[in-house]
RNA sequence: CGGGAUGUUGCACAGCUUGGUAGUGCACCUGGUUUGGGACCAGGGGGUCGCAGGUUCGAAUCCUGUCAUCCCGACCA
């Protein structure tokens, strides 16, 4: 691509609306340009990337034996309301009406059209085990996209999904496409952990997410010091310290004004994880108040599995009057008309600290035996310092965008769907599926606030838009100009195409452009090109190298390879 | 959906408190001087001040409503 003359413009400035590292760079880059919320022009450049991405995931799954395909985007509800998951979904879809007043949707991923195009294939066991995916624009209504491309209601999906005729089956498929996925990540140079994760809205067996380690990722990672324990936030769990102190009897304490759980600890002048405190939630409208160690946070996806509830929110005063509970002193000893559900650690606790159902006191020395509660269940978070489940070493956090997820679905689409085949002995059985996603444009975006510095991007070669750039110091001076078109055509025919900025700019300019674009590797042409003689430098070198034309080509196809 | 903020030319912003001819930098056009790390000088083009009402002789500025965008939270593959 010669500049002069091509769709191409850089900002100077990072965008006023755009916190991430990533989405300033591809926004001044001039790769990408925000259409409204969490939607994306994808622009010539970006494009090109979004395209090498996409080439190295479909290399892999093809290799992996999938076929690809492409389905619609826009759907009748129909399929999701078969499976279940409209209500899922919620708000969440996008839905329209179409000219006869029925209602499409465009779909945010595609499990039930799969089933689909999967039960005009399979009838017998001899169909089975076969795998599709297909790279396609998914909507969701997010309630808040942010981060450039990170979250965002509109971006492009390579979903795949695995038939076969059991679980020992589908353990092989989800194999195959797990190492496809590692295959991936790894050519693309990602710095990335694979993390066990809650299924969520898709239901299932078993969900992993590859997720890109960077601070401004939403997922919190959970990670061994010293084994391979590997864990999103929502699902992990860790070893409990049994405390040795001697039970003593509990007593009650006036704690004046002290309702705040860290109040209390400084107030009686103890440690807050000898503290127990209350959280007052709304579970599907039933008051649930649930008792964890002081210090630690409940969390919503244990909570809500270990209720069986579809929603949680914090209870209002409305509700929390049906019961005994007084806010800010609510201790698991008399409570009632409630569900009162205590965190499995507590019953690891001794002496410790709890509300008293009475304004302006708390009881100290309390014990698992002085409590009254319905339920126990691991439904806090971990920590960092917390014991790893699995060898005892020490847990530590990483924050992580998640670019890829594995799910094995078992037989829950399948069921839904009346995706069955004949086995051996003639008798119906659900096919059991597996689903897996990369995300493209998220994959991208991770990639740029992993390798990135304070110029601009630092492509790896192989999702590069052009691997190798080309600079004429002063485009108006055939020579150098003849030199530059040479090395160009030369790229060319060796099916490296690379950027060649002819502009009448100046050095700097072209420079700045150049890194800001994050380009991996630069010629310029300027004074020595009557001597045949070129610079040349990786967007990570500090220092240009002298060398021929020649040398300049070769060791641009030589890096390339 | 709650809380906060912001909408002024392609981009980034000032002006608003205290109403009175629409500003600056970058980008763009013309001319000149420059020419190896985002040049300089001179001249120039481009804006229904998000939108709709209202107050006023007069509104970018004050009031009401509305839309959009961002941030925190809720929510979320």
């Amino acid at each position: 691509m010669k500049l002069k003359n091509s769709y191409f413009y850089t900002l100077r400035e990072n965008p006023n609306d755009e916190e991430s590292v990533s989405g300033q760079l591809l926004i001044r880059g001039g790769y990408i340009k925000k259409s409204s919320s969490g939607i994306y022009m994808f622009l010539p450049l970006g494009y090109r990337v979004l395209n090498n991405i996409e080439n190295i995931v479909r290399e892999e799954m093809e290799k992996a034996g999938c076929q690809e395909l492409l389905m619609p985007c826009l759907l009748p509800e129909d399929y999701y309301i078969s499976s279940g998951r409209r209500d899922n979904f919620g708000s969440s879809m996008f839905a329209l009406k179409d000219r006869f007043n029925k209602t499409m949707v465009l779909g945010p991923t595609h499990e039930e059209l799969f089933a689909v195009a999967a039960s005009m294939k399979i009838r017998s066991y001899k169909d089975l085990p076969f795998s599709l995916y297909q790279m396609q624009t998914k909507f969701r209504d997010e309630p808040r996209p942010r981060f450039g491309l990170i979250r965002v209601r509109e971006f492009i999906m390579k979903d795949a999904y695995t038939f076969d005729l059991d679980l020992d089956g589908l353990d092989v498929s989800y194999g195959k496409i797990f190492q496809a996925y590692k295959n991936v990540f790894d050519r693309l140079n990602l710095d990335y952990k694979i993390v066990k994760a809650d299924t969520g809205v898709m239901g299932g067996l078993l969900s992993e997410e590859f997720q890109a380690v960077a601070p401004i990722g939403e997922d919190t990672l959970v990670l061994c010091d010293s084994c391979s324990y590997s864990s999103n936030l929502e699902v992990s769990t860790h070893l409990y310290q049994d405390d040795s102190e001697e039970e003593k009897t509990m007593e009650l304490v006036a704690t004046p004004g002290a309702s705040s759980i860290a109040d209390v600890a400084a107030y009686l002048k103890t440690d807050i994880k000898k503290t127990v405190k209350a959280l007052l939630m709304n579970v599907d409208g039933k008051l649930t108040i649930f008792f964890i160690r002081g210090d630690r946070d409940l969390n919503e996806t244990k909570a809500l599995k270990l209720t069986g509830g579809r929603e949680l929110n914090f209870a209002n005063d409305e509700l929390i009057a049906t019961s005994n509970a007084v806010a800010g002193y609510t201790g698991p000893i008399d409570l009632e008309n409630c569900n009162v559900i205590l965190d499995e650690e507590v019953l690891h606790m001794k002496n410790f600290i709890v509300g008293a159902n009475k304004e302006g006191f708390h009881y100290i020395n309390a014990n698992v035996s002085d409590l009254k509660y319905d339920v126990v269940g691991d439904v806090s978070n971990v920590v960092e310092g917390d014991i790893c489940p699995v060898c005892g070493g020490r847990i530590h956090f990483k924050k992580g965008i998640e670019v890829g997820n594995t799910f094995k679905l078992g037989t829950k689409y399948s069921q839904a769907m009346n995706l069955y085949y004949q086995d051996s002995s003639g008798t119906q059985q659900p096919v059991v599926m597996g689903s897996y996603g990369i995300g493209i444009g998220r994959t991208m975006a991770a990639l740029v606030e992993q390798n990135h510095d304070d110029n601009g991007i630092i492509w790896p070669v192989n999702v590069a838009p052009y691997k190798a750039g080309i600079v004429v110091i002063k485009a108006a001076d055939e020579e150098q100009m003849a030199l530059a078109q040479k090395l160009y055509d030369q790229l060319m025919d060796a099916g490296i195409e690379p950027i060649l900025d002819d502009r009448d700019e100046r050095p700097g300019v072209k420079f700045k452009d150049m890194e800001l674009l994050g380009i991996p590797m630069r010629i310029t042409v300027g004074k020595m090109a009557g001597e045949n003689k070129v610079e040349f430098r990786r967007r990570t070198d500090s220092e240009n190298t002298v060398m021929t034309a020649e040398e300049a080509i070769e060791t641009v196809k030589e890096l390339c390879k």
